[in-house]
DNA sequence: ATCTAATATTTGTGATCACAATATTCTATC
DNA sequence: GATAGAATATTGTGATCACAAATATTAGAT
């Protein structure tokens, strides 16, 4: 049987910073490594074997491990095993419908809350990628590009759906890294700076259709990816 | 400090199966209260509180806890105090908004996959509510209400959605049983039908229109409610 | 050599303990 | 009497252990 432990320690690192207690290390460390694809679908992963990865006691990587679950990013199988979830196509185009339904609305009920300082937030955010891809650090462009829609929608002071949204990222997986990574520089810049333009010009209408062009975008550019099939059906 | 101890052992009880484990009993166990509003708003939960009532040990009340947070059933602030968070109107508008967004898109993909014994299956459901309702047990037509909901939107076997909804529920809280209880009899079978018939025609646009109005009926009839004020803000 | 049964290992869960951080209560001072 | 500070109690977290269930391995029989 291939475990994680034999398939060696491919685990991106975090450093665990003084503050940060040990859960949320495991926690995000973990969430950083399912977002990257860095462990493959159906890969077994146990309390014990991870924690003896870390170095740390089984007991926050159970908690990590429950609320990855939880938040659909493992999936706990009735065996008592938990394994990534194989991506299937319809599984994938799921997602997607449902990331376009939610941020749309989360873009639209945010904008009426939106003050220049958050413009110029986002404006700054949006460099920040623009930089990234240009240098291209692909992680740092994800995480940026993560950023300034999580900026976008918390405008919005009632939250609800920010939680949704970051679980089906998380359900996506390294899709959404696979994205950034392959997207032309330009398709980003331009749907970003589409949707701040229409932030300035409180354009509810046009602002759905920037995010809505955004995602589609990136979805478009998975499939350009040379053997992106073996991603699905859990060929790793 | 008013605490849940001090408040009593308000709890409602589920008994616990042999099969059941633990952690399942204790989460489901809260989970129930807490949509049956048995909880009130503002009054912390701790782990070793529950524990002694329940009478288990506060390992199965960590895990359920840190589960239900993930939820957003309870909050969890940063004094490391865990309470179930306030109900504002805003926040109920949303999480409303988005059970319509969710569920009309839910009923609308498994439209396709719905066979005959679905409907069958629904059509048994619904008189299970239609019987509770008619009986005044809100418990009952409570759980069949959600139960015809969820049995709808899984005949989609590529399920992403399912988990979205019901943490939009958990986070009403109260207010869906509120919404049954209050209900006037024919407005839900006559939702309830409208939809089974839209499902016997393959007709999704009438389908998403009935679950619409099903779920508006419900807002509605919430407002109704003598002193539903109270229900907001906290005040218990 | 292959299939089955028994053994051994691994795994998740539940319980208990230690500890640091937070909250609460008590006390001294003005 | 009110307020600030100290002492006390409570809480969540992390670690370790015991145990039952599930898996993997081995032994035996045909």
């Amino acid at each position: 049987m291939k475990t994680l432990k034999s398939a060696g320690p491919e685990l991106l690192m975090l450093e665990k910073t003084a503050e940060m207690k040990t859960n949320q290390w495991v926690y995000q460390l973990l969430r950083t490594n399912l977002l990257c694809g860095k462990i493959a679908p159906g890969i077994p992963l146990t309390i014990r074997g991870l924690a003896e990865v870390l170095g740390v006691s089984p007991m926050p990587v159970r908690e990590a491990l429950h609320r990855l679950a939880c938040e659909g990013a493992v999936e706990a199988k009735n065996n008592r095993r938990v394994i990534v979830p194989m991506m299937t196509a319809e599984k994938f185009s799921e997602l997607c419908e449902l990331r376009i339904l939610l941020e749309a609305h989360a873009a639209e009920k945010a904008l009426p809350f939106i003050r220049e300082q958050d413009i110029a937030n986002l404006e700054r955010i949006d460099t920040l990628v623009d930089q990234a891809v240009e240098q291209g650090d692909v992680e740092s462009a994800s995480l940026h590009n993560q950023d300034f829609h999580r900026s976008l929608y918390s405008a919005n002071p009632y939250q609800i759906v920010v939680p949704l949204i970051e679980s089906l990222w998380l359900q996506l997986g390294p899709f959404s890294r696979i994205a950034i990574s392959k997207l032309e520089k330009i398709y980003i810049v331009d749907r970003h700076a589409e949707a701040i333009e229409a932030l300035k010009q409180q354009n509810s209408f046009g602002l759905r259709r920037a995010i809505e062009a955004d995602i589609r975008d990136g979805i478009a550019s998975i499939k350009t990816v040379e053997g992106i099939h073996n991603y699905f059906q859990g060929v790793a």
